[in-house]
DNA sequence: AGCCAGGCCTGCC
DNA sequence: GGCAGGCATGGC
């Protein structure tokens, strides 16, 4: 292999961001739906947190005192169908004890370190490394790069990385080699998974996507 | 009819 | 500190 593995990575996202487009994530109206979303987005399609989401909005409901205000029934029966319910209502509380430290305000967490912020969100009873770097990434636009099993599968694929590496092992690797910048990180993501929905429908092979990084990258993967 | 989707926590080892 | 088992819905 003539290249090393960082331009694979860097070449890929290039090639992604001619055929696909800027993605423009998270697909959302503000920040705080951004939170919630990526709660009810764990392990659950985004189709069923669309159903939720919209469920909220419609009667004007996604708003963190609202929802601090209602019976805990009546907001799990809104989310229902993101599936999980009873915990993901739980998670969405604990998270607006942690908001309302800072008086609902997204603008005074931000005031803090990348760092102290990552802490106190994984020390939210429902946020793990991964809905922790969605909230830090795309609702308060700090640099972080989101990775899931899309991104590890999709390294796994073209035999950057193990199969079974871990969370924080595989964004370190990526992130040392992308540029250190939230736009570039948020559309990395973004383009992985994009990529994935439309050329990876069967687990856990896909050989139209490694076909179609072979010919545009004209890599033996 | 089963399998899957943008995880995380608990309890056990 | 790793890992099975539990959590639950809607779409195909």
């Amino acid at each position: 292999m003539a290249k090393n593995n960082e331009h694979i990575i860097l070449e890929i996202y290039d090639l992604f961001f001619q055929e696909y487009g800027y993605q423009n994530w998270w697909p959302a109206d503000s920040a705080f739906e951004v939170i919630v979303g990526a709660i009810l987005t764990q392990s659950c399609s985004w189709h069923n947190v669309s159903l939720a989401l919209n469920n909220l909005k419609k009667d004007n409901l996604l708003d963190p005192k609202k929802i601090l205000n209602m019976k805990i029934d009546k907001f799990e029966s809104l989310i229902k169908p993101s599936g999980y319910y009873k915990q993901k209502a739980k998670k969405i509380i604990s998270f607006l004890k942690y908001f309302e430290i800072y008086d609902f305000d997204i603008d005074n967490i931000k005031k803090n370190t990348i760092e102290k912020v990552r802490e106190e969100l994984l020390n939210i009873w429902g946020i793990g490394e991964e809905s922790a770097d969605s909230i830090l990434s795309y609702a308060f636009d700090k640099p972080m790069l989101v990775v899931d099993t899309y991104t590890k599968r999709f390294t796994y694929r073209l035999s950057l990385t193990d199969v079974d590496i871990k969370y924080s092992d595989l964004q370190k690797y990526l992130m040392d080699i992308l540029p250190h910048d939230n736009e570039y990180y948020k559309d990395f993501h973004a383009q992985i998974v994009y990529h994935s929905k439309i050329s990876c429908k069967k687990k856990p092979k896909c050989e139209s996507c490694i076909l179609r990084i072979n010919n545009l990258c004209n890599y033996n993967i």
